[in-house]
DNA sequence: TTGTACGCGTTATCAC
DNA sequence: GTGATAACGCGTACAA
């Protein structure tokens, strides 16, 4: 039982009670050199009886690492990113990292001052979920420090890109519907400044084009990935009064907001719509009725990513790739009557 | 246009640009001492010209501040929780200080450790999120370092509670059924290691007891605050053939889950049952159909309880308090035919 | 293999 | 008011 908050046990200390000098003791924990057994256990033994833990603000002065590695992502409270916050935090805390996470809240600009204030803090490498940051600005901060991105694809020397195939992905929600019949399909848009949105809805497109259906810009509707964005697109398809029997939204947040505005019109999913949407958010088991999606494994990519990271910082190099996109059939879809 | 990335400029450097001593440009940046305006002025100018920012790191070695608090929550990807750390990071943020998230699990013990690595990162303060440390070990903590908590009433020197009262969201919940004129409701409780779960029950009774109804504990089934734990709560209680005509969850996502339950017995809201929830998360609104539930505000509680820190940290007794709860009244809910 | 001395960038404590 | 000087706790050349 180690005394839980004694006055700072510092690596000098350490030293003394072991009867070697400080720069052994550092050594020992760094693995820096190779030392003698006996003064190694005598080392370790002191730690251990002192309770000592080095402190990550000294050591990341004396210009070693601080342990602490940035994350930047597009918004704190979406479910998603929740769930990629949780994968990083996890993964990194099993190493003895803490993540810095900070919201770019959708904003280059912002996100740019963020990763400013993320390096001033001298974190040890940098983990970009979705970032709207230009390429080769990432690419100029990856030279001096390791970075692990998603949602794009970029080769640069100390940097790794996870990506996951949207495009695929959105092929495969049309393609479900598709199969079961559907020929009228409208889709709802993210925004359409992020590489993932315009993947997904190039999905859609393609998957029409592959059947032989002619692409009708007016089944498509702008969306911002929100559930109010969802239900107002809806709303606007509706009035458009152009005829549709399914829906394919680019997220599941807007599904969720579709659902609403159909509920609204009294239009039944699956009865007289059928809807379909991205990401497979833990909520989509239980909206009503439990929504067919295309599986986002969002706890895995944030894990996968701080793997990464953890990697590129031991000088490994990461080969870490997320799952193939896999389309979850529930219960808001049905084969045109 | 400051250089954006040039290569480290130091306050030694400003210093030299200002033809005067590093203590002299310290004093500025915090405010510690009067320094005359002319000196002033030129630290000023030099400091613009060369885009200085301090370095955080070594500020916090030197004794001073590190600019960074810690925050400990129940976990990171839940909505509600989710929406309070925004709060904290954009509060935090707009005095430049940064949030380090860590999430406890629900779990004492592990709890306990994040906040001795947040120490150890020499956090300025500390913010813990209805965390599950007991009260004395945090009035411990609480002696080297500012504290604020939510979830509990507290009174220690160097820490402040913000409590929300769950007590009354419970008997507003409660009394809204009743006003429908309900009178066997059913109740879904949270976990009760939480206080908070304790507090929304005894609301509940209160409520019932102020109506002079009798508490009939088969109406009470045990939850955890996630969704499934809602969803086979009514199971169970459907199995139990005890009759209601409405159930309160403590949670909105253990009403999802009821609402699901619910759905796949046939049964409809608020057709059958009517139902209602806690905590007004965002999604309240796009569930089908949209939940009556109490407003629990958490991206105010999350900037509260940053802005509470921060005039800690100034030496000012916070003030802020939590708004009382108020029922939002929605669809799910139905006065008994 | 191990110890010494210095530096990291800043604040605090003294003198002036 | 302002400037030296000493920490803060650790990593790391360099020397031994």
């Amino acid at each position: 039982m180690a005394p839980p908050e004694a006055g700072k046990v510092t690596l000098e200390m350490v030293a003394a009670a072991a009867a070697v000098s400080p720069s052994t003791v550092s050594r020992i924990l760094n693995g820096t050199a190779v030392v003698s057994g006996d003064k190694r256990s005598a080392v370790e033994e002191a730690i251990a009886r002192l309770g000592f833990v080095p402190d990550p603000v000294a050591r990341g002065l004396a210009g070693g690492r601080t342990l602490s590695i940035g994350i930047v992502t597009r918004t704190l409270d979406t479910p998603f990113f929740g769930g990629a916050l949780r994968g990083v935090e996890e993964e990194l805390g099993r190493a003895g990292y803490s993540p810095l996470f900070v919201s770019g809240h959708g904003n280059a600009a912002h996100e740019a001052r963020c990763i400013g204030t993320l390096r001033s803090r001298r974190v040890d490498g940098l983990i970009v979920l979705d970032g709207r940051i230009g390429d080769t600005a990432l690419g100029a901060v990856a030279q001096g420090l390791p970075v692990v991105v998603t949602g794009r694809t970029l080769k640069a020397p100390g940097l790794y890109s996870l990506h996951f195939d949207n495009f695929e992905g959105g092929r495969l929600a049309t393609h479900h519907l598709l199969s079961l019949g559907h020929r009228r399909i409208a889709f709802i848009t993210g925004d359409a400044r992020h590489a993932d949105a315009k993947d997904r809805q190039r999905g859609y497109r393609a998957a029409l084009e592959a059947a032989g259906l002619v692409f009708d810009p007016a089944l498509v509707v702008p969306g911002s990935y929100t559930e109010d964005s969802g239900r107002m697109a809806v709303e606007r398809l509706l009035d458009s009064r152009a005829p549709f029997s399914a829906i394919f939204a680019a997220n599941d947040q807007m599904a969720f907001g579709a659902a609403l505005a159909l509920h609204r019109r009294h239009l039944h999913v699956p009865g007289d719509v059928s809807l379909v949407g991205f990401d497979d958010l833990q909520s989509a088991v239980f909206s009503i009725p439990p929504l067919s999606t295309v599986h986002h494994p969002a706890y895995e990519l944030g894990q996968l990513a701080a793997g990464a990271m953890l990697q590129l910082l031991a000088g490994e190099t990461p080969t870490a790739r997320l799952p193939v996109p896999r389309f979850i059939v529930r219960e808001s879809t049905r084969s045109v009557g």
